[in-house]
This record gives structure tokens, sequence and C-alpha cells, in this order.
DNA sequence: TCTGGGGTCCTAGGACCC
DNA sequence: TCTGGGGTCCTAGGACCC
């Protein structure tokens, strides 16, 4: 059976969430005017996360510095982010999303994908599309594009074309025609490293690279990859619309400093914040992880990492702390200057039983209530700004 | 111009066991 | 004494996504 899947995905997310919150509050639409949503807005280390149609016409891109941009266009409107805002945006957009379909898969913060095969016809796909993404702008005022197609890849291939607020269809016969000119760097799964191989090599477009030999293809990019890669240019993808969604295999803390650090004492604290946020998410989502990681990455932008197994599946903030201090030791020579620091725990199980052993440190009765108290402080803190949050909608 | 933060998956080599 | 081959785990590094 021919399957009709959507792929929804919301027109520069952040800063169209931001322009909606904006515009609530009476003030001017940033998406008329070059603006982007940055990290910090101050800190000129920060880059783009997302800029406006007006922005990325004088070719400010996402993830670029802020400081490039700036270059580019002085006047720039630059906006820091609000996730609890965010959250509620993409809500609202998921649950209008889920009235048109229930097999739904959610991609990201701002994309999704739903299996339309039982709720519409091939021939009635774009009229249906068009009533959601006109619900969608209607109801809360931020823009979408639908890209229809037989399959993910090429919904998603497709919601990439033209934007804003549009609806795109690839079909299978539609691929040689409006997929197979485009650069090989538009097909999902290759970045700017697959994109210099291939060229290299002659291959410039998606129609290129769906004629080549899997042999030389595999000789290029290895037998999985040259696989997929193959299946995809052709416009195949067997991949079902997912819509449980799966358990995180990992969490990770890092942060970049203002400026590069050689002091222990200053790389030890940031060591420790990022412990503080990782082992808290761990403990929030009651598991306990057996690999802990760290990174540095100095000033030249070379990166050291190490990881290491604990003894036991653990959630205690002191014992990954000390792991992660511990390799630090290893890889850092105490002179190169750091420019940022991270920390990750992956390995994760949910079991509750830990074992006693006789050896335990004697400390860890202590740790445990350490992390009860930070855990009480956070969630006071949370309920706090939930409060506030809510006492500041109603009053709009 | 000077490069964030949070994830997933894959590969290759070495250690160790049978 | 020397040898092979398969399986699994670990580590490091690389590539991609949003």
């Amino acid at each position: 059976m021919r399957r009709i899947i959507f792929h929804i995905d919301v027109n520069s997310a952040f800063l169209s969430w931001t322009a909606v919150k904006m515009v609530n509050e009476g003030k001017s639409d940033i998406r008329m005017v070059p603006s982007v949503v940055s990290g910090d807005p101050s800190d000129r280390r920060s880059i783009i996360t997302a800029a406006s149609i007006p922005a990325k016409k004088l070719g400010i891109k996402t993830a670029q510095p802020v400081s490039m941009a700036l270059r580019v266009c002085p006047s720039l409107v630059i906006v820091g982010g609000d996730w609890a805002w965010y959250k509620e945006c993409s809500e609202g957009f998921i649950s209008i999303c889920r009235s048109y379909s229930p097999v739904l898969q959610q991609f990201s913060i701002d994309e999704c994908f739903i299996d339309m095969s039982f709720r519409c016809k091939a021939d009635n796909a774009v009229e249906v599309a068009t009533r959601l993404k006109n619900e969608i702008k209607s109801k809360l005022g931020f823009t979408v594009n639908v890209g229809i197609g037989s399959n993910k890849l090429l919904a998603k291939m497709a919601s990439d074309f033209e934007k804003p607020d549009k609806v795109h269809t690839l079909w299978e016969n539609e691929v040689e025609e409006k997929m197979w000119p485009l650069g090989v760097r538009d097909l999902l799964w290759v970045g700017k490293k697959t994109e210099e191989r291939l060229t290299s090599y002659g291959i410039n477009t998606i129609g290129q690279l769906a004629s080549l030999g899997i042999g030389s293809l595999t000789r290029l990019v290895g037998q999985k990859f040259a696989h997929q890669l193959h299946e995809n240019a052709n416009g195949r993808d067997d991949s079902p619309v997912e819509t449980e969604t799966a358990e995180a295999k990992s969490y990770s803390a890092e942060r970049t400093f203002s400026k590069d650090l050689v002091e222990a004492k200053d790389i030890d604290k940031a060591l420790f914040n990022v412990a503080c946020i990782v082992a808290h998410r761990i403990r929030r989502d009651n598991f306990r992880a057996s690999t802990v990681s760290m990174f540095v990455k100095y000033n030249d932008f070379t990166v050291a990492q190490k990881q290491c197994q604990t003894e036991q599946p653990t959630d205690v903030t002191a014992v990954i702390l000390n792991e992660a201090r511990r390799m630090l030791s290893e890889v850092w020579d105490g002179k190169t200057p750091i420019r940022q620091v991270g920390l990750g725990v992956s390995k994760l199980t949910h079991e509750s039983a830990v074992q006693m052993s006789l050896f335990e440190d004697p400390k860890m009765e202590y740790y445990r209530e350490w992390d009860m108290e930070y855990d009480r402080k956070k969630a006071e803190a949370e309920d706090a700004r939930m409060l506030a949050y809510e006492r500041k909608n109603r009053s709009e």
C-alpha cells in the first residue's frame, strides 16, 4: 500500500515563536526585519539559534557567531530565547498535528511526521495539508511548511523546499524532477564532510549520487552509510513513523567560558556545575549511569576526551564529579588554556537496588543527602517559575 | 568572523575470553 | 609452543541532526 506521510516543520521556529510572544505584548513583529535569536545576546561568543527571513537574505545563518552577523548587519535585532514559551508553542503545534493523525512522531521541538495513509488520499493530500497549515497559523500565530511524500525522507525533503508557509509534495514520480537536480548537501544525512568526499569524486547532485554504483559508494563512505545514501538518493525509505518516544541513551552538559581559562579552580567550578546538572537530570528521570565521560576543548579548538566505567551504576553527583576530575587531570597539562568543558553519562539503567558494599565510601550517605537537598531546591525554583509564568499569562 | 548546546549512530582497534 | 577465529566489551574519534 502506498503510504502518505506529512512532515510539518515550523518556519524559523525560535524566531517565529519569540515574534508571536512580542506581538502579543504589543511589540513590533521581528519577523519583518533582520533579527536573530541567540543564547546570550550580550555575549559575543554566542551563536545564532534562529534567523528571520530578512536576516537570512543578508546571508545570516543559524550557527553563525553573533559577532559575525553584526558585521554584516549592525542594526540586527538580537533577542534571547524563552524555553518555557517555546515548549508551550511546540505542544500547541504538536497537538493540532495529532488531531489530523494520531500516528505522529515528534522529530524535534519544531518538527514532526504524521502518517496520513488512512486519513486522506493522494488526490486531496495537498488540500488537507493546506488546512492543517492554515489552522496552525490562525490558532497559534506562526507559519509552518508541510512536506508530503510516500515516506518520511521524501516528506522531509519536501518540507524543505520553498519557505515559509508552503505545502509541497515529493512523490516517487517527482523524485527525478524535484530532487535529483539538488546538490548532494541537500540530501538528509549528507553533511559537510560527506559533501566534500562526494564532490571530490565528481558527485555533485543527488541524481548523480542515485546512479552511483554501491561498490564505489562503499569505498567512499563505508558499507552501512553507502547503503542508506543509495536508497535515500533514489527516494526510498521504509522507516516507520515511530509513535513511541525512545528513552534517552545519554545525558550531557557543557559550558563555554567567556574567556579561555587556565586556572584549575575555575575549570573545576565549571565541572562541578555541569556535574550537578547532569546528575540532577538522571535522578529526575530515575536513571543510573555506568559510564562517565568528560571532555575539554582547548583554545585552538582541539578536543581531549576520556570516558570510564563506574564500579556500579550511580546517580550521585559526587561520584560522577570525582570520575570527571580524575579524567581531567589525566588529559590536561594544567597550562593549555581551556575554552569549554563538558561532562556526560551513558549506559543508563533504571536499576533501583543499589548493591551495598561493605567497603562503601562512608561519605556516600552525606553525598546522597546533598543531592536530595539540591533536587529539592531545584523543584522549588521550578514551581516558583511556573507559578510566576501562569500568573503573568492570566494577567494578559 | 571566530565559531553553543544537546543528542544519536557508526567505526576501528585493543583487550580478553572461549 | 604456537596458532586461528569468533564474540563481546571498552575507548577514542568522527559524522550527522536540530
